[in-house]
DNA sequence: TCGAGCGCTTGATCTGCATCAAAGCTCGCT
DNA sequence: AGCGAGCTTTGATGCAGATCAAGCGCTCGA
């Protein structure tokens, strides 16, 4: 809901709103909110497997990802991890309504992150609705990510997992700008296991089976070249070679 | 983020809010805004089966489920499907900011459902930011499930994943001041499959191992009594039985 | 009340992925 | 540049859960 009525789509006839705002801000504007906050907030730096925040401590802060490559992740009692996403600079941490962390976040390697205090943020929020629909859009992309994710990794196989998650690397260098055949896999194989529920062993076969495919080249250690996107594409929707015999096929 | 800072939770240092709201709420009121709407809102009955809205569909209304049972799934191209989730009376659905859905909902049984057009909610959002808060915690909540479900289906045997499930339906019932071991599931094992990545099969003979451990107890077809519910939180989190080698345990 | 159908359970078999094991490659560090 | 630790690949093996296949029983309609 909510949706951008400003935006492309030109399909809608709900145009009925109430006060002629073309878009949802209100009495906002794109430079002042959030934005002047990350401007005058410091950056900090985290080192390889530091924690940003661990799953139950307080959420006291929003976070903005600066620099490098953030996990975030949960834990079983026993140790096995399920990580949740992946989030690269510019990308907001905390962005959900909870009194504690239900997930952790880690930087992968170093990394920068930005903070503002919770507190603030809703106080900005009260008189600017404006922002608020924006963080209110952010976080319903998380979601949307999220489903994605649980589709991906209850019903594909191992192949199907790996190609989902490059296409998706794969688009958000395209909303960049960058090259989307290009991805730079910026965490180790243990993590892209743990983010689609296979071991390491598994995602290291797999992308070596599409590699003699042709369908990706990898370089050095965590880069890949995508080489034919539409048969990783069609790979990722479910489109199996035939005869497949597969994980809960109909 | 925005954690209602009059919560139960007495842990805070960060109460300098700058006009001393104690509640996000603004200057709404808990008797004005959607539920104003929602009384106002006609119940459109759906039969067993019948699609409230399927993926692809303009987002144009935000629904509450008034009776009965609703599933949200997504589809793969070849027919294999993920229940991302069920939803029961009192719940909304479409509360995220997509120009089209992103999820198919689908009455299980018939159900009642109530609609609200997005841009009535978006207009009163702008007018009222306590309604929007409202709406971003609901949101905030559905978050949180998801990523859950992602946890649960990647990193789960079947039987934490059954726990789980269970664990989820019996809070449920105990916030809604139900019996919280009556578990009343008003699925088909089929969807509860769709729903945590495994086969009717797998679904049926893990309920049936257990019963054998007593701690659940099946009635009719859709209906179990939670026997232990010690054990079957424990089970959910992780702490399975000595010795017993997992789905990469560590 | 009886029958039919659908949903559920149970059994047998098969296989894909986890596990166990070990070697190879990278990259950072000295 | 050389070296070593950690990451990655590759191989062999086993088993949990998917698939295949009946059979059962609850529900609902006639």
């Amino acid at each position: 809901m909510f949706h951008q009525l400003a935006a492309a789509s030109a399909d809608s006839g709900n145009s009925e709103l109430p006060e002629g705002h073309s878009h949802p801000e209100g009495h906002s504007h794109p430079d002042r909110g959030l934005r002047k906050l990350w401007e005058s907030s410091s950056v900090r730096l985290f080192k390889a497997g530091q924690h940003v925040f661990r799953a139950g401590d307080a959420q006291l802060d929003l976070y903005k990802v600066a620099s490098g490559t953030i996990r975030l992740y949960k834990n079983l009692k026993d140790g096995r991890r399920q990580v949740i996403g992946f989030l690269f600079a510019g990308d907001l941490i905390g962005l959900e309504l909870q009194p504690q962390h239900v997930c952790s976040a880690q930087a992968i390697g170093s990394a920068g992150v930005q903070s503002v205090a919770v507190a603030i943020v809703h106080a900005l929020a009260l008189e600017d609705v404006g922002m608020l629909f924006e963080l209110y859009a952010s976080l319903s992309n998380e979601i949307v990510a999220a489903q994605d994710l649980a589709l991906t990794i209850g019903r594909g196989d191992p192949e199907e997992r790996l190609g989902r998650f490059l296409v998706v690397l794969s688009r958000r260098n395209r909303r960049h700008g960058r090259d989307p055949a290009a991805i730079d896999l910026s965490m180790p194989r243990t993590d892209i296991a743990d983010h689609l529920g296979l071991t390491i062993e598994t995602v290291s076969r797999t992308l070596t089976r599409l590699v003699k495919r042709r369908l990706i080249k990898l370089a050095r250690r965590r880069s890949i070249q995508i080489l034919d996107m539409n048969v990783l594409e069609a790979l990722m929707d479910g489109l199996r070679r035939t005869g497949r015999r597969g994980r809960n096929r109909r």
